[in-house]
DNA sequence: GTGAAAGCGCTAACAC
DNA sequence: GTGTTAGCGCTTTCAC
């Protein structure tokens, strides 16, 4: 079964043309006799004929690969097996797709600190798309500053060399914010990590928010890791020493809202009388969660697809500006 | 800051020795002189000098990466934002790193239907990892007739010419089931379609428990897809077809589990009183689902180091075996 | 409209 | 222990 890989040489001694004519029949060069083109194109076919990619990046300096790294804190127990930062991963691979590019995976693992070198003069990817601006803003940077085509996910507002592509955070803060007060709630938790770029604007819009309504509510910030584990252990913790002190949630994430929501749960706080809850990100479990969980939702896919606009832009040599996704607050049961 | 890409002929050149010196250097070939090495590795520290890897990959005919294939069922609604498949991926690109391989995300928008041909002649990956045996099984028999490397995660039961590595799920089945049965449950709800390779081995575990345990309880199956949603709807229409005539349910994946879940809880079935629920996965989510969910906890790590194991000892011309990783049963609130 | 041939940057066989 | 050189398979310039 298994025959000698066919060359083009192969296939353009089948097709009794040289291999010239072959590549450009292959490629759809239209100074090709179009029977000529069809006669080709009919035996690679047949022959299951595949270019060697190796050959023809090394030919063209192209490699048709888009690589996505994804970005992590350094101090944070966040993992990749965060259901929305996959999801914003798959999103980007059918998007990368769709532009006729492939997807590779990647990490500071194996990519070092030195991406620029690794990825382009590596001629692994002809781009880059980092997700996350956390762990090490100095590696984008540098990557940038040497001349790697880049887009980042992250938050559009922070000053940039680079496009960073995102939601708008400070609506979604204010928005999610503001629904708790209009429910009712009026002693409101902000829980995350402040300190993060794309969580302060939220907090900012959270702030904001509160400063807007009348009347006044009363604010709390809990700077805990986005993880469930940190948010159950936190409301405990709060629970445990104050009472319950609060009766609104705005969360950073919905895996952490969904651990508070527990640690509620456990101590028969109801949700949504007692304490009025919503989320940030839209994943599958805010919809199956009980109660559900009312949450920002933030468009991946149309994130995603700005991202590879943006990268193949810049690979064309344009200049590109970030640019903010915008939100959608989605109410279900654990708000009202 | 962008300078011109520094070739391997530069790099030599710069250190004063010819390019097969260099390269023999950067590779640590222990022909060349320690010092030689280290004097060429030092500048190409200091110069941010990679490799080529389109050329390196032309001529030795290897490219160092793995393609990853997300090879879901044609008749699903089950889709690769799916927790537990991405928990999969994940696991893979690890195990693929650590072995220093690359990892190329694909799927069949970008494949086709001959895997072979696209990857392997293409140049594009070393060897395949598909992830599922679903869509098209027809896809990776000719992939692996062709002679392409190739694992596949899914059954291991199932006969086939390559190796799969995936969970022993018919013990995962039993011992679900036999649970339930001996926290006093008697008439159980399989969830799940037993059409599926994995899922119809969990189902024959079911059925044996309920053979083996006495007394005997009573079984019955609901074909639904893998999704949160079938199974809300399915149970919704259960019980208001029906009434409640079940205490227990196994489920095919805890996003099933979850759905199950959810509709019971709105219904104001209590779990574990009245319904007891184990699932399948141990998804992140099961632990802070309230009540957190009971699961047979498939190991994702090592299947994925089995995976790349397998692969790579194929690419050395070894002969491999399916193999089936052992699974574990974690007892949570709602089944007891 | 098609073909001949150069060359992308690397590695390794062979020469010394 | 190091250097010279052929050649991996493709694309494209230049020639006809």
């Amino acid at each position: 079964m298994e025959q000698k890989k066919l060359k083009l040489a192969d296939l353009a001694k089948l097709a009794g043309v040289s291999t010239s004519t072959a590549s450009r029949a292959l490629n759809n060069n239209p100074v090709i006799k179009q029977q000529t083109r069809e006669h080709v194109q009919l035996l690679a076919k047949k022959y299951n004929f595949s270019l060697n990619t190796a050959a023809s990046r090394l030919r063209l300096q192209k490699t048709n690969v888009i690589a996505v790294i994804i970005n992590l804190d350094a101090h944070t127990e966040q993992s990749i097996d965060d259901p929305f930062l996959l999801k914003v991963v798959s999103d980007i691979n059918q998007a990368v797709n769709r532009r006729g590019y492939e997807l590779l995976l990647s990490n500071s693992y194996m990519a070092g600190d030195d991406w620029h070198g690794y990825f382009i003069d590596g001629r692994r990817a002809d781009g880059l798309i980092v997700v996350g601006q956390g762990k090490q803003q100095q590696n984008i940077d540098t990557a940038a500053k040497n001349g790697a085509p880049l887009v980042v996910w992250g938050d559009p507002k922070t000053p940039s060399n680079y496009p960073i592509v995102g939601s708008n955070n400070y609506v979604g803060g204010y928005q999610a914010t503001m629904h708790l007060l209009e429910q009712g709630a009026s002693k409101l938790l902000f829980l995350g990590d402040s300190g993060h770029a794309e969580i302060g604007e939220r907090y900012r819009g959270f702030n904001n928010a509160l400063e807007a309504h009348q009347p006044k509510g009363v604010a709390k910030l809990l700077k805990i890791d986005i993880t469930s584990q940190a948010a159950y252990t936190a409301i405990n913790n709060l629970l445990r020493g104050e009472g319950l002190n609060f009766d609104g949630i705005v969360a950073c994430s919905d895996m952490v809202a969904l651990g508070a929501l527990k640690a509620l749960k456990e101590r028969y706080v109801s949700v949504p009388n007692d304490v009025r809850i919503v989320g940030f990100d839209d994943i599958a479990m805010a919809d199956i969660s009980h109660p559900s969980l009312s949450s920002v939702k933030q468009n991946t896919r149309e994130a995603a697809k700005l991202l590879v606009d943006k990268l193949l832009n810049q690979l064309n040599g344009e200049e590109c500006m970030s640019q903010e996704v915008e939100i959608e607050l989605v109410c279900r049961q654990s708000s009202q």
